[in-house]
DNA sequence: GCGACAG
DNA sequence: ATCTTGTCGC
């Protein structure tokens, strides 16, 4: 697996070539467990972007939690987008800057929890896979809403529906939480989607969104907010 | 040709 | 993704 990346897996120098790229890749994807056995230590990975941003920087953010939701580490890295915002290749537009990131987290978590489609993408490969095949690391794709397909859960939390897409089962939608939107819970890498399901699940502290995405998403923003106060001085 | 479209 | 207060409901 982790064995040397390419140069367009992280900056390809066009969509045509992008989606050659996902194709290569995709087909190195392992769709088994390949990770310890809980309990685990889940890590949650986000991006923030600032609107109106001439710069196109993406704060980029990774988090490890402990077995009972505490933050044991946690990293970040801002950089300017090198690839534009294109549904279907988001990993072209975040990974680069979540590798980064990845190289400075203090403690490595089991398996890592994307928010963003993993295989519930047109062509098998979204950015959990990306992530996943990247680092070389078992990954889970944890979609907010969805790119492809459909499928309705049940009112209550744990209810699932599988995702489907064109005759073929590419993930789960999740219900959380009552009365809320459900997930999109898909593979991302090394990791089954019942065992994906699993941990999204167990780690949904009553919440829709499971703590590791929660706490990324806050790291993200943290960069974020870091950065504009580093702007706002330079220019006072 | 007409929509849809993760973050 | 981001801009934003109050408000409805458990």
């Amino acid at each position: 697996m982790a064995t040397e990346t390419p140069p367009h897996w992280l900056h390809p120098r066009d969509i045509a070539q992008a989606r050659a790229a996902q194709a290569e890749m995709a087909a190195l994807l392992v769709a088994e467990d390949d990770l310890p056995s809980a309990p685990r230590r889940l890590g949650g990975a986000d991006v923030s972007n600032t609107r109106f941003d001439p710069a196109k920087l993406v704060h980029a953010a990774l988090v490890t939690l402990d077995a009972d939701g505490a933050v044991l580490a946690q990293a970040s890295e801002t950089r300017r987008a090198d690839f534009p915002y294109v549904p279907g290749y988001l990993g072209f537009r975040e990974v680069p800057a979540l590798a980064a990131a990845w190289s400075r987290l203090a403690v490595m978590p089991d398996v890592l929890l994307v928010d963003g489609q993993g295989t519930a993408h047109p062509r098998g490969f979204g950015m959990a896979c990306h992530l996943g095949l990247v680092l070389g690391v078992p990954t889970i794709g944890v979609a907010k809403s969805l790119l492809v397909g459909g499928g309705e859960p049940g009112p209550a939390p744990g209810d699932t529906a599988p995702l489907l897409w064109k005759g073929r089962r590419i993930g789960m939608a999740l219900r959380t939480r009552r009365g809320a939107k459900p997930l999109y819970v898909s593979i991302g890498h090394r990791v089954s989607l019942a065992t994906a399901v699993s941990i999204v699940l167990a780690a949904t502290g009553g919440r829709r969104l499971p703590r590791p995405i929660r706490a990324a998403h806050d790291a993200a923003n943290d960069a974020r907010r870091g950065c504009q106060a580093a702007e706002d001085l330079r220019s006072e």
